[in-house]
RNA sequence: GCCGCGGUGGCGGAACGGUUUACGCAGAGGACUUAAAAUCCUUGACCCGAAAGGGUUUGUGGGUUCGAAUCCCACCCGCGGCACCA
């Protein structure tokens, strides 16, 4: 009979869920797993094939797992809050609630489909209100430990789309949209402290098993560096000079002190001079003037430069190198940071690729203080031209010039705060109100969560700096929570970020409706046990989860993984990137892979398995199904012998040895997400098989070939092998001991060269391994009478002659 | 520019100090069939040779080693991330 996969697969994802075949008992569970995927935004177009890929190479794991003994908690849900899924909505002119509503249908469609094991009764959505109530409760104990704070910042701002722009959404400058010039606009905005956390965040990197190019992409994106502030004293500051005034500067290298030519500022810092009343050229004001409006995109925090041909221009004001009393000029220009040190910084050309550069340009001193080869040494060494530190490395200078002058030793992070709002629509309302009586601002209280999202018709974004919600009073006019007067509502939703940072908790408990999380599940669930997920959230969500979860432990919310701070993910491997023609899956560039024509013509088992099959978890690659049908061939020949009932009542010696080390091999390559390997000798099992039946040597097979192709494994296990449970609830099989084999092929090399072999008694020393070479005739021909000069032997592999 | 990953047959990939190309796809030849599909069997890098056999080959060039795709150095190319962080 042939194997008819639509009507089978159907039936079996609705027994699994009709039996809750992989509904852990949270309660009672022993060894809790908990197996998670990064959850999906539901875009329009559907599932695509790297996805695909992506969520049924997690739930191999997962089975795997499950199979082993643990008892596997493996979520879904949608991440249908945000950006992506808004824009989509402006697009088409649809509303995004009822946008979701059809997205999340084909979404969950297409996941039941490709036959994962989840836990479907814990499936969440972040638009839901009883999520996002949770997310902004979140937001609220961030407030009130001082986490959540407000400040003016820099945003991203499309002149033609009339919005504000997420940072990810600003390509070099531009609008990923429609590539207008993004400009920035100084708004109000909330923030999350997250630099509170920036060296937890940076230890905790090194106690967490996470895929290697994530933690160093971390360790770059927090970017300590140790350092010194220290102060100069202005000198000719016009319209001030009966006031002392100073400027503080961070540096890495306070032992090239005495090759400090100028100091540079920011146009930020100038601005800000400017405004306190210090009067300048018009010139100066007018380039400060013209920095501040050259648009910039943005990193995760406060928006940064990028590089680019530096400018500057002389301030009028001059500084003293208190080490040498020295008088240098200040300089404003744009090659300095505003948001990162004090704005301000020391230029030493010699020793600074940068302060070279602009040294250069505008024809400023350059002054060499270290010992080393080239225009610019940029490496430590002996200090020369400096005074009593003449001949210091630049490792004892450090400390020492720092006390010399009084400066303070500091350790400096790259890391920004988390700007956490966003002037849009399709967000969590941020639940903050504004009392202008009581003159602060105060949380929602927590019985009136949610703050639901209004359903309105306007939605669009308003061309003003204010989100949509801002024209409508029914939302934003509320009473004061402490006085009891008229009060306004934040009108600001928070980043879909926030939503996601915390998502592995509700899991667990999604129908809780007094807590977020309940400390028993937290406790006995987490931290999570792998998660699997894209490399693009290197530095965003997956720095965001860390943090959340260390302050909620630190406010006492949540108390797993004491030792590590409070690391929620204990495992991390990032997946390859699924692309067409070379290009990342994108509906523009039309070169979506839709799963669904897949899985309607070869099944799920066979798209399941022929991805796992194209290369390891972890690599990516471009999507090509040329080989599609070796897999179909497979499952077909699988099916073919179980179906011969004889094959299942046999024994045969040779193949059940064989089948222990494909066990071995199997169970190795998927602990290793290698599920390309591990076919690959499921393939040379049943090739052995179906040469030498053999009864337990079947079952193995069976039970190995369940993670990938779950539909076909269980119907073979229950209706042709007639077991009364589901083939996902046995377990894995064990590997025995295998019988030694009694010979091996010595290869026979003569100077590293193969040139004969030879099957011999597996035990054979070197002395008679050299006879029996030697006494082969390809060798002798070879040797053409020449003498060994070596010989090296390695048992059970090979021998080589050295001539 | 910096960081990370990678470069092996026509293709996806194995091997990660010891027989390069496991497994699969595509190709070629054959069997079955009236025919096709499906299935099964054989074959499978390049060059020289009628054959036996020999030589070459893991991006390029060096090095270490009895032996290198694998380790080391330099370079080239591709992909991803970060980009003036002082």
């Amino acid at each position: 009979m042939k194997y008819n996969f639509q009507k089978i697969e159907k039936k079996w994802q609705a027994r699994w869920q009709d039996e809750k075949t992989y509904e852990p008992d949270f309660d009672t569970a022993k060894a809790p797993f908990y197996n998670l995927m990064m959850f999906p935004y539901p875009s329009a177009e559907g599932l695509h094939i790297g996805g695909v890929r992506t969520f049924t190479g997690v739930d191999v794991y997962g089975r795997f797992k499950r199979m082993q003994g643990f008892n596997v908690f493996e979520p879904i849900g949608l991440d249908g809050f945000g950006i992506n899924s808004e824009n989509y909505a402006l697009k088409i002119g649809e509303h995004p609630a009822t946008l979701s509503k059809k997205t999340e249908k084909n979404f969950y469609r297409q996941l039941e489909e490709i036959g994962n094991g989840f836990a479907w009764e814990e499936k969440l959505e972040t638009y839901d209100p009883e999520y996002y109530k949770w997310t902004q409760w979140i937001f609220i104990q961030m407030f009130k430990r001082g986490l959540a704070y407000r400040k003016k910042a820099s945003v991203n701002w499309c002149p033609k789309c009339l919005t504000v722009l997420a940072d990810e959404q600003v390509v070099s400058g531009q609008c990923e949209r429609c590539s207008t010039k993004v400009i920035k606009k100084n708004l109000e905005q909330w923030f999350f402290k997250i630099t509170d956390y920036a060296e937890r965040l940076l230890s905790g990197l090194d106690v967490i098993d996470w895929s290697e190019n994530i933690k160093t992409a971390q360790r770059h994106w927090i970017g300590k560096s140790e350092g010194a502030r220290i102060r100069f004293f202005l000198v000719d500051v016009p319209g001030q000079e009966d006031k002392k005034h100073f400027v503080d500067i961070f540096t890495t290298r306070p032992d090239t002190l005495y090759g400090a030519t100028f100091i540079a500022v920011s146009p930020e810092l100038a601005k800000f001079w400017m405004d306190v009343g210090w009067q300048v050229s018009d010139e100066v004001r007018a380039y400060v003037m013209k920095c501040l409006e050259t648009p910039t995109p943005a990193g995760v925090g406060a928006p940064t430069k990028t590089s680019g041909e530096k400018t500057g221009i002389f301030s009028g004001i001059s500084a003293v190198n208190s080490i040498n009393n020295e008088k240098i000029p200040v300089w404003i220009s744009d090659y300095v940071l505003s948001g990162y040190g004090t704005g301000a910084i020391m230029a030493v050309p010699a020793h600074d690729e940068r302060d070279f550069e602009f040294a250069r340009k505008y024809d400023l001193p350059i002054k060499k203080v270290v010992e080393g080869e080239g225009d610019v040494f940029t490496g430590d060494g002996k200090l020369i031209n400096s005074g009593k530190f003449e001949g210091l490395s630049s490792q004892d200078a450090k400390e020492k010039i720092v006390t010399h002058v009084g400066g303070e030793q500091k350790i400096q992070y790259r890391l920004r705060d988390w700007l956490i709002s966003r002037q849009r629509y399709w967000g969590p309302p941020i639940p903050m109100i504004w009392c202008d009586k009581c003159d602060k601002w105060m949380p929602e209280r927590e019985e009136n969560l949610p703050v639901r999202l209004p359903d309105v018709k306007e939605f669009r974004p308003t061309g003003t700096d204010k989100s949509p919600l801002a024209n409508i009073p029914e939302f934003y006019k509320t009473t004061c929570p402490e006085c009891g007067g008229e009060a306004r509502r934040e009108t600001d939703v928070s980043d879909t970020f926030l939503d996601s940072a915390w998502y592995y908790l509700r899991y667990l408990d999604p129908k809780n409706t007094k807590e977020f999380v309940s400390p028993e599940r937290a406790n006995k669930w987490l931290p999570v046990s792998m998660y699997i997920g894209g490399s693009e959230h290197a530095v965003l969500h997956l720095l965001y989860v860390r943090f959340v979860s260390m302050a909620l432990h630190d406010m006492n919310f949540l108390s797993f993984a004491k030792d590590s701070g409070g690391e929620p993910i204990t495992c991390f491997r990032s997946h390859g990137l699924i692309v067409k023609d070379g290009a990342k899956m994108s509906k523009s560039k039309g070169n979506v892979v839709s799963p669904d024509e897949y899985i309607r013509v070869y099944g799920a088992d066979s798209v399941r398995m022929y991805l796992a099959f194209l290369a390891p978890l972890e690599d990516g690659g471009d999507f090509n199904d040329t080989g599609i049908r070796g897999i179909t061939r497979f499952l077909a020949r699988v099916w073919q012998y179980f179906e011969n009932k004889n094959n299942t009542d046999k024994h045969d010696a040779e193949t059940e040895n064989y089948a222990q080390k494909t066990i071995r091999k199997v169970s190795g390559d998927i602990e290793q997400l290698k599920y390309n390997t591990a076919i690959s000798s499921l393939m040379q099992l049943l090739s052995q098989l179906e040469e030498a039946p053999s009864a337990r040597a079947s079952y193995a097979l069976l039970k190995m070939l369940a993670p990938l192709a779950p539909h076909l494994a269980e119907e073979i296990w229950r209706e042709v092998l007639k077991n009364e449970s589901s083939i996902h609830r046995t377990s894995w099989p064990e590997a025995k001991a295998i019988a030694e084999d009694l010979t091996f092929t010595l290869v026979i090399q003569i100077n590293g060269k193969m040139r004969d072999s030879v099957e011999t008694e597996i035990d054979i020393n070197e002395k008679d391994a050299a006879i029996l070479a030697l006494s082969r005739e390809k060798i002798k021909t070879q040797l053409a009478g020449k003498t060994p000069k070596k010989i090296i032997f390695v048992p059970r592999r090979l021998i080589n002659i050295v001539v």
